[in-house]
DNA sequence: TTGCTCCTCACGTCACGTGAGGTGGC
DNA sequence: TTGCTCCTCACGTCACGTGAGGTGGC
């Protein structure tokens, strides 16, 4: 407690009137977050104003919902409502990443328990060679969607008159897809020889021809199409390919049969499949 | 892929099959929690077994769900049985957590957005002079509650048969309760000089003999005895006492006048006191 | 003058990710 | 023989906690 015509607090009656500690506080001084009003020069003392309080009360809830110190050098410089709405969004990223988790430890405990009793009927097909048009792209959760929709659309729109669409639309997923990585993932949709002409002049649409080939999948109800569900298909396939001595040609593909969006549980939507080579 | 009779998996291999970096898997092969099958002598090259695969995937499942690993290590040393039930036990304190941040999100946003209107009836009193039967421990969310009923039922029994009790019990929080942090509590009891003399022959509780004093407190109702209800009283008590002049000769007590559990919400249940040198 | 508070390094924590620099296997 | 995979350090990440060793303030 000093004076000079205001008061002033020392960090650690600071620290004790914000729920801070001591080193958090020179921490939040260093960075900028959170600079006490004065600094002694000889001693190196911090002192804190008290129209501070408010701000390193802030910083501390914020903490406390762990949300990570850059994103609080955001909130606390919003106006109060912003910082509301700011708050409110960030835990709702909080809220979707504790459901998935939430599915996960759920169906973590049925199969421990013996409770998952997937049998899946594996097959394998002959495809032809045929020429594929993909686009590809780094997307986080936040992008995905609005990647699927537009990405669907310039597939579609590629043959427009051309009898261009020559087979089942399909994704491929090289990398996870959640809040903090993105993919890459890859949209790709068979095409006729005439549609296939037209690729070269489309920006990001990518040209890839396909040899014949053969390829093992697994047909999936709408049912099983979120995650944790597909997971044992996934490991199933993985087996099979494991054990059967071929080797994979590419990534494994999900090919989209029927959309999933407005199919009932029990239908057919989705072809989990893997080139082989 | 090697031979030797069975079929072993490389690093890179297993590490597909598994969802685990392989960076992650030489952790995990340092600690002891997955060890590969064979390792070579001369290249250091590991390789694992198929029968491993399963063990991995827990692994990488818990992982996900932000299980540490000291806890992935006892878990997979489980039955299944057993693990599914280890497992929705700590779910559970996971869902905890996260009921007790939405609480924080939810205040803070009505906070920001200028709902929260407490305007408290800050009062003074003087004690007399009184003694004090106390019991100290340090106990975490899990053990909080055994500690107040054992410890209510102690101090009531103290006074048996001698009229002991000389006033409201109170609890004194000197460090947050939460799952990795443990207080340490207190429980305190006024008690009569009868009552008094026995405390010595009490292991465990403390006897302490409290002089005359003023102090300031806030009387709250049950429905502000939540988490983060109370933090604006808090608040309002440590601005008032900063700025009286005044100091706090003790820490901060919540004073039981009523019992909070089988009271309405309008019910007012607590003093929430500072002692003044 | 004695404690108490404050100061600045510096290292530990947790579970990996990410190169650097080098060797082994098909 | 050429890549590709694997190896072992070693350092970075994130937000502090926890001493060590020393000085300032009432």
């Amino acid at each position: 407690l000093e004076d000079g015509n205001v008061r002033y607090l020392s960090i650690g009656e600071f620290a004790e009137r914000t729920r801070l500690s001591p080193k958090a506080l020179r921490l939040y001084d260093e960075s900028g977050l959170l600079v006490p009003a004065r600094v002694d020069d000889r001693s190196g003392y911090r002192y804190y104003g008290e129209e501070q309080i408010d701000r390193a009360r802030l910083v501390a809830s914020l903490r406390r919902l762990d949300v990570p110190l850059a994103t609080v050098a955001t909130i606390v410089d919003l106006s109060p409502v912003d910082a509301a709405a700011a708050i409110a969004r960030w835990w709702e990223t909080v809220e979707a990443r504790t459901a998935e988790r939430r599915e996960l430890a759920a169906y973590l405990q049925a199969s421990l328990r013996g409770e998952v009793h997937n049998v899946y009927d594996i097959q394998t097909r002959q495809m032809p060679a045929r020429t594929v048009a993909t686009i590809n792209r780094r997307v986080d959760l936040a992008g995905i969607d609005a990647f699927f929709n537009e990405s669907f659309g310039r597939l579609r729109g590629l043959g427009a008159g051309l009898e261009g669409i020559a087979g089942c639309p399909y994704l491929v997923f090289y990398g996870e897809v959640s809040e903090d990585s993105d993919g890459p993932v890859e949209l790709a949709r068979p095409v006729s020889d005439e549609a296939a002409a037209v690729i070269a002049d489309e920006a990001g649409i990518d040209r890839i021809d396909e040899p014949a080939h053969d390829e093992v999948f697994i047909r999936l109800p709408a049912r099983d199409m979120s995650w944790p569900a597909m997971q044992p298909a996934y490991e199933a396939l993985g087996a099979w390919v494991a054990t059967s001595g071929r080797s994979p040609s590419a990534h494994i593909r999900q090919v989209l049969i029927a959309d999933q969006r407005t199919a009932d549980p029990d239908t057919l939507v989705c072809d989990l499949s893997v080139p082989l080579g």
